[in-house]
DNA sequence: TATGATATGCTCAAAGAGAGCATAATTAGG
DNA sequence: CCTAATTATGCTCTCTTTGAGCATATCATA
């Protein structure tokens, strides 16, 4: 069988949450994910990755997860007699580490439509507004469209789901909304970004979401230790909604995720916080990943 | 920045459910998954898979998704130059097209240890037994292994988990009870696949059982209308387990994901079965994303 | 000392999940 | 025709999980 012949690259989407807020890394100016080659000397791609990202930005990796791999033929940098294949991956990186630093940009600056720890974010209406002009432009599929973006959007009943992150991203994509589908930068929604970056941040949002839900990654993004209201907010953070403390609490206590670590404290304003830290044991004790099926017993 | 040059390949985990059998399409007589070079040609990764396993197949695939990226060095074919990058994919593929032809070999030959639908299968005693072996054999990591062991292999009081196939496959590789890992074909466990494809198969799997639970994705398996046990064999099939009829009956019709078609299939050999088929609508109407996160109205 | 702020404990109702009993509608066998 | 075996389907009951909110505790500060 013959075999085809490509350039492969690995992009990054490094995340960290400081000051309430989640960021990521980016280059030029917050227009662009880093990125590299792949070289040869590494064993895997993930160990290649690693030891690149600690070079280049001096912050150690956490968690590392393989987000994507792209090989579009309209993707850029397409060069004569080859394509780009690029590897994209999501790289969790403590707070500590990843602090204000200059290259790490908050995810809301891209996405602003995804932030609704404030309530519904003013520019849903603008952003709907104009998915009603796309879809209504179309009559043959104006139906479909509109269903579509009340659906992504939470506008049909079944509110606003954070996980679509994505989804979301590529409706503004089709209707041309964003400019890196083509539109002019007056028209663009959000923070563009080279090439299709954003997309692939956007992933990385949408995948993170989610993975919150069913695994412990996010004290991947946190200090050794940490109060309960903390840990709350880089979850708030991330998900771009606010949760109920006393059930955020009772769901973390129940899983028994933390420990206390005997410290407290004060700075909250208000009455000290217990100090708490991971429980390092759990990825090696459960499995975390609730079954919904109705099991039979025999 | 230097771009690195690659081969790159495509490899697909084709899977179909044929009485009551969840099975993977293979070549060399089962001994390898399909796969072929990346084309040029082709738009994007997944139109060129598409396009080429209608081709080789003649089996329409419905669903297909990403299911990760290799490079590592160790990986055979390496050819001087250059490395090779496998991108593995995930279809379902309806069951009807997929019938008993040849090619298409059941999915527990490879992973025995993988079906529970009748109980605890007997290969397990010889499993557990060989990773207790490997565990003592190092003195200093032996209470991790057996932790891990127990974890994976649902002996820690957590229950088998169907969803760990991936971990189970890659402890018993790293105990070298799979020949993959250069063990003798003697000691091999389950039936052992050509280079890296076993596992892969594993990852597919692992994937697709996850993503019953939370997607509605067993409907590509199934032909246009079915009975609801007949929908209930199918997730058994690939789950490895057993459910409870009723509450399964239950979960589906709450859910709304089907519809009577108005017809009865009465070849059960018992009372005649209702016939349903999946409301397609369903995709463009609700999120299925179960959050598990204690949100706060205001 | 009163006030504001956050931390933390606890309750109550509603929704969901697990298990199993009961009844219905067929076919196969006497 | 009658009976047993077999699968379909309806329904109940309990236990757990989730959603919401009240109440109390413990700090800093004006």
């Amino acid at each position: 069988m013959t075999i085809g012949f490509a350039h492969a690259e690995l992009i990054a989407v490094l995340v960290a949450v400081t000051g309430d807020e989640p960021r990521v890394m980016t280059i030029r100016s917050g227009n662009a994910l880093p990125s590299g080659p792949f070289e040869m000397g590494h064993r895997t791609l993930q160990s290649g990755l690693r030891e690149w990202v600690q070079e280049q930005t001096e912050h150690p990796v956490g968690y590392l997860e393989q987000l994507y791999t792209f090989a579009d033929r309209d993707r850029n940098n397409d060069i004569p007699g080859g394509r780009t294949i690029s590897i994209s991956y999501l790289g969790l990186v403590n707070e500590q580490s990843g602090a204000g630093r200059p290259g790490w940009h908050g995810w809301y600056e891209y996405f602003p439509w995804e932030d609704h720890r404030q309530g519904r974010p003013a520019v849903l209406d603008e952003v709907m507004a104009r998915l009603r002009n796309w879809a209504d432009a179309d009559p043959a599929r104006r139906d479909h469209r509109h269903r579509r973006a009340d659906f992504t959007f939470g506008l049909d009943g079944g509110g606003w789901n954070e996980d679509l992150a994505l989804q979301r991203y590529e409706l503004l994509y089709e209707a041309g909304l964003v400019s890196e589908a083509g539109c002019g930068a007056e028209a663009n929604l959000g923070r563009a970004m080279f090439a299709d970056h954003r997309r692939i941040l956007a992933t990385g949002i949408a995948r993170l979401r989610a993975k919150i839900k069913y695994r412990p990654v996010v004290f991947e993004l946190m200090p050794e230790s940490f109060t309960l209201l903390r840990l709350q907010r880089t979850i708030e953070a991330l998900a771009g909604l606010t949760l109920h403390k006393q059930n955020f609490r009772r769901l973390i206590e129940q899983q028994e995720l933390v420990e206390e670590t005997g410290g407290t404290e004060s700075e909250t304003g208000g009455r000290p916080a217990k100090l708490f830290r991971f429980r390092h044991t759990v990825l090696e004790e459960r499995a975390l990943a609730g079954t919904k099926l109705p099991l039979s017993r025999n």
